[in-house]
DNA sequence: TAGGTCATGTAAAGAGTTACATGATTTT
DNA sequence: AAAATCATGTAACTCTTTACATGACCTA
């Protein structure tokens, strides 16, 4: 996966690992992120395929390893994004915990439940924030995916936020929701 | 994480392996899933961990291996589950490949959006109907927090199936949008 | 000149999956 | 009797993060 997102940034130029952990953390971070841990080994595999090749450069007088994308590189990009999508059901840790809050006080999870709703508004504001950005500085309809991906980040932010805000005015205001048997 | 899902489903009954793998399968999937690879050995740890205790018993004629949660088990779990959440920016691994969706030709990409919308509606009718079944079965009130997780559930597959089609519709009836000047 | 950012990398550890292996019981 | 399902487990592999290590350059 990481290589191809790899090599799906080097199709338009050259770039180092540090710019494309950067890239992903400013475009990506919100459906996939990489450590400069993965990143590196994974632009040295690339290179041992022969689908990228290692062009030493200087860059405002910074040293760097450029990476440019090969040939079959680019064939091998290609055939990734062309095959069909496989929908994996996705991980949503925060979940986990809130299925389970049968068993803690009520208070409790409210309290967990707004801070859950700050950290999300705080991510929410962070990829609108880049939305506006994109939107002033570059063709949306030219990079429409990339757009529409974007919206898809910021809409799913929101649709959490209101879910947060839905529980925790029920666990407020209805007292018939999570009454306090099951717990100590 | 597993092992503390583990310690959850052990919280109000005992249960085996394959038990937990199948409760996973059947409520928890669409946020978080594990195969018996992870969970058997997962049971293991805990025991030497001395956070759950095995029982060897049969149970309609079949030989089984029951987990119990020990007290200190249930200290632990009670621990997780009252910390904070820690909301993670959550890998959507379906977005990796239609951000880059400029460098294919427009008819495989519409394709394709329609074979993962395809996708997203089965599994969608699936959580639906388990949740169905959670409310004709269950008190969702008593079950509060894990109605409404499956809400979650649901609500998010519908707003990823409407992202789906908004972004099918712009591409098939606005020309303006997706030109393929960057493509082969 | 000290701290921050730029830049590259490695090693160890963690968490999980897939594939394999085994065997009992139940259904067709 | 064969096939499906129930049930448990291991081994190899994959992919990733965290922590560490290094050093150049830039700015207060």
């Amino acid at each position: 996966m990481l290589e191809h997102i790899i090599l799906g940034f080097l199709m338009t130029k050259d770039r180092s690992g540090y710019d494309l952990k950067w890239l992903m953390e400013n475009s990506t971070s919100y459906f996939i992120n990489a450590s400069f841990g993965s990143v590196y080994p994974a632009l040295k595999r690339l290179a041992q395929k022969n689908l990228v090749t290692l062009h030493e450069a200087v860059e405002g007088g910074k040293y760097k390893k450029m990476y440019r994308i090969t040939d079959s590189g680019k064939a091998a990009f290609l055939q990734w994004a062309e095959e069909p999508i496989v929908f994996e059901r996705s991980k949503q840790d925060h979940l986990a915990k809130i299925f389970f809050y049968e068993f803690i006080p009520k208070e409790t999870a409210i309290g967990n439940l707004k801070d859950l709703a700050h950290q999300v508004e705080s991510v929410a504001k962070e990829l609108t924030g880049q939305k506006s950005e994109k939107e002033r500085e570059v063709d949306i309809y030219k990079y429409y995916y990339r757009y529409a991906a974007m919206c898809y980040g910021v809409e799913y932010y929101d649709f959490v936020l209101r879910w947060c805000g839905t529980l925790i005015d029920r666990l407020e205001n209805d007292p018939e929701t999570a009454r306090s048997e099951r717990q100590r």
